[in-house]
DNA sequence: TATCACATGTAAAGGGTTACATGATTGC
DNA sequence: GCAATCATGTAACCCTTTACATGTGATA
């Protein structure tokens, strides 16, 4: 992952780690410092990388990655490879498989958070630089945007049957809606 | 995970596996065998499953798990826990990033294979057996059909763009597709 | 004054898959 | 005969995150 961001122009690891939670691989991909540093100075060993030390003002020194020919032929190789099945894993559908057993103020608190932060995701998406990108990052930037329209579109036309469905709020027992096929 | 499948009916390891290929769970979680036993050894131990063995006739004897009363509560406390946000690994979605240094045969067999798995997909949602699902188990399996046909309706819509950007095929070089915005 | 952003790195601990070990039966 | 389905379980390995270690400068 780490090689294929730096084929979109050199980098920190520091840089990287901002890409993996800002750009547009942030909806399918995503590593900690502590997978990113070791993972940049192996691939450097091993001649993918050129390192340069870049000092600066008022700021710790930067050590500024770049793919070297070899690192070009490994992404070469990696993008040949035959790609597994997408992997996704959803606490969120988790839990609402068991919707039935949770108080109704859960759940729509639960489908509010989804919502938002998918709504947050497009926001993101949609400020990003995309005049900018080539044809492969603008079909992953507004694949990745049709993604989170569709899950916001499912869960506005489908929460009222769930919620339907969950448990009356301990409290509040009033206001019951009516049950939706 | 499996504590969450057995609270629909008792299951073995071996059935807990099924579940995960082929259940409503298929589409957000996945385990194999080296942790699916363990963790219902280890649920066992503590009190949160009972297991019974079941002889069977031409067949290996099936160890035969249930929720206990503390089971029970263990589930209740994981749904009432915080969900982290979704995370999604995706093969494909990263190496269409690079789609412009890839043969245009090769980005197309790649979103082909990426609309058939979705259809395969939708097709044993639907042969499942929908009317015996809870509300929750309904909704899950109902937004596990949205997403695929969205990605399907998007990869349909959008592949003419992103294939016209490949490199020509190595041997065929006739037929090239006009540019689209 | 405290927290955030910048910047790199290591080690322990945790979680998971892959591969192995074993064995019967059914279908091609 | 060979592969697949049924059925359980262990251990090595791999990869990752979390937490720690360190330090400056800007902002609230």
């Amino acid at each position: 992952m780490c090689l294929g961001l730096l084929a979109f122009g050199d980098a920190s690891g520091y840089e990287i780690k901002k890409e993996f939670e800002q750009g547009p691989s942030r909806h399918f991909m995503d590593a900690s410092f502590g997978s990113i540093y070791p993972a940049l100075t192996k691939m450097t060993d091993e001649g993918l990388l050129a390192c340069r030390t870049e000092p600066q003002e008022k700021r710790p020194d930067k050590k500024v990655y770049s793919l070297t020919a070899d690192g070009w032929d490994a992404l070469d190789a990696a993008i040949a490879q035959p790609v597994s099945q997408d992997k996704i894993k959803s606490d969120f559908s988790f839990v609402m498989m068991f919707a039935d057993r949770l108080p109704r103020s859960r759940v729509a608190a639960l489908i509010d958070t989804q919502i938002e932060s998918s709504r947050e995701g497009i926001r993101e998406f949609e400020e990003a630089d995309a005049p900018l990108d080539s044809a492969g990052v603008s079909f992953v930037r507004r694949y990745g945007l049709a993604m989170r329209k569709a899950h916001i579109d499912f869960l506005e036309r489908n929460r009222h049957f769930i919620e339907a469905g969950a448990q009356d709020d301990p409290v509040d027992d009033k206001s019951i809606p009516e049950p939706v096929s």
